[in-house]
DNA sequence: CCCCAGTTGCACAGCGCTGTGCAACTTGCG
DNA sequence: CGCAAGTTGCACAGCGCTGTGCAACTGGGG
């Protein structure tokens, strides 16, 4: 449609996004060298379509950003249901995983983009608003705070890829457990968890495979959540 | 007592190791320069008392792991009950918190040391057992097997530390805050969380005083968990 | 068929870090 | 005081990585 024709140049250039995302994900000191040759490419090359490492990383963490907010943002924007909202916005951004998990990975250490986690705010604000009216209409219970909750969120969602990862989840049952997890540790009663959770994400799927709006991935091609 | 006088090379290998912790904790690529001065000494001195790097954060991990090991396991042994074990083992991990988030901030990145999961590995299998216990008990509930469960714990003490540094959640709560928390995502009502908690964070911080058994921590400070 | 964007291979300078050697200095202890 | 353990400052070789220049090659479109 919008790609007449995708020359050559065009293809190299998505392939080493799409494996830097990956090699990043594994070890996030990962050379230049090493991303160009999980590409089949020669490093010189790499330097051809990104003028420095750096350079890579930030297109990388800006397509990261944009995939993160908009899953987030779909998940949020429609309903002032918190326990709604949580489910909706959990299952969103899950489809997003590896982008999610790479800017956590490189926000801690990356002196290359300052502005990560400045840039991921606004997101956070959301949930952390999102949470807040759930705590206090009192579907949510928790002896934290609703932003030292969404750290908890965050840093569980992590802890799930992992499982995902070491093959010890099911990574189509993925998913609706983070969903579970997220509304279990807020203090909702498993019994309410159950429906709610079977509602929305058999919901969320059928919304998927149509996947009508064109607001979900940057340019490139979505990378798979493999195992090591 | 065993300690006849600390020379001043005792006293120093021992402030490298406590400021090494803290420094690499803030960044795990930390230079023996960075560490060195950090520690008000030359680069060269530190090579004096570890022949490498490696040498230097393989001390680090031994000393981490018996911590932790040690924690866990005073939390762990004494009682069948899981929801007490629970809380037990995590108010006492917690107090050791620096010392468990090394090992995690370096087990991910570090060919340097190999074997810390596989040292560690023991530890969380005593953790995994006891969460299946209290699965098979019904104490606990989760879409979740015990081991994926135990990834969630071991992640969302992470999340916990960071939001006791990032100052929005105080450092006396947050044991017992953290307890709750996992009694929580693991499914235990709200009900119950409380007065287990309140009883059992009470009994512990009494033992903590007291501090009768030496198999605490190893040879060196304890370092404080500051902000960065 | 030829041309040109894109790719490759190689060479190079620069940087920061590790680990080592050595000579000079400090400091506590006998 | 004088010895010895420990510390310091400096210099050096080696390594891996980044970023750049350049000449040669490849392959698909005009």
């Amino acid at each position: 449609m919008t790609t007449p024709d995708p020359s050559r140049a065009d293809l190299n250039r998505r392939r080493i996004l799409d494996v830097a995302l990956a090699e990043l994900l594994r070890n996030p000191d990962a050379s230049m060298d090493q991303i160009a040759r999980a590409a089949g490419v020669v490093r010189r090359t790499v330097y051809g379509h990104f003028p420095s490492r750096e350079a890579l990383i930030s297109t990388l963490l800006d397509g990261a950003v944009e995939a993160v907010a908009a899953a987030n943002a779909a998940g949020l924007k429609s309903v002032a249901d918190p326990e709604e909202s949580l489910v909706r916005s959990t299952l969103a951004v899950w489809e997003v995983a590896d982008r999610y998990r790479i800017l956590v990975a490189l926000a801690q250490r990356s002196v290359t983009v300052q502005g990560i986690r400045d840039r991921l705010a606004p997101v956070r604000e959301a949930s952390v608003e999102m949470i807040q009216l759930g705590l206090d209409q009192g579907v949510f219970t928790s002896p934290l705070s609703a932003r030292a909750l969404t750290y908890l969120h965050e840093q569980m969602l992590i802890a799930l890829m992992e499982a995902v990862n070491d093959g010890l989840l099911d990574a189509d049952a993925a998913g609706p457990a983070a969903a579970v997890s997220m509304l279990t540790v807020s203090g909702v009663p498993a019994s309410r968890t159950a429906e709610l959770v079977a509602n929305l994400s058999a919901g969320n799927e059928r919304r998927e495979s149509a996947a009508e709006d064109g607001a979900g991935l940057p340019s490139w091609t979505p990378a798979a959540t493999g195992p090591s």
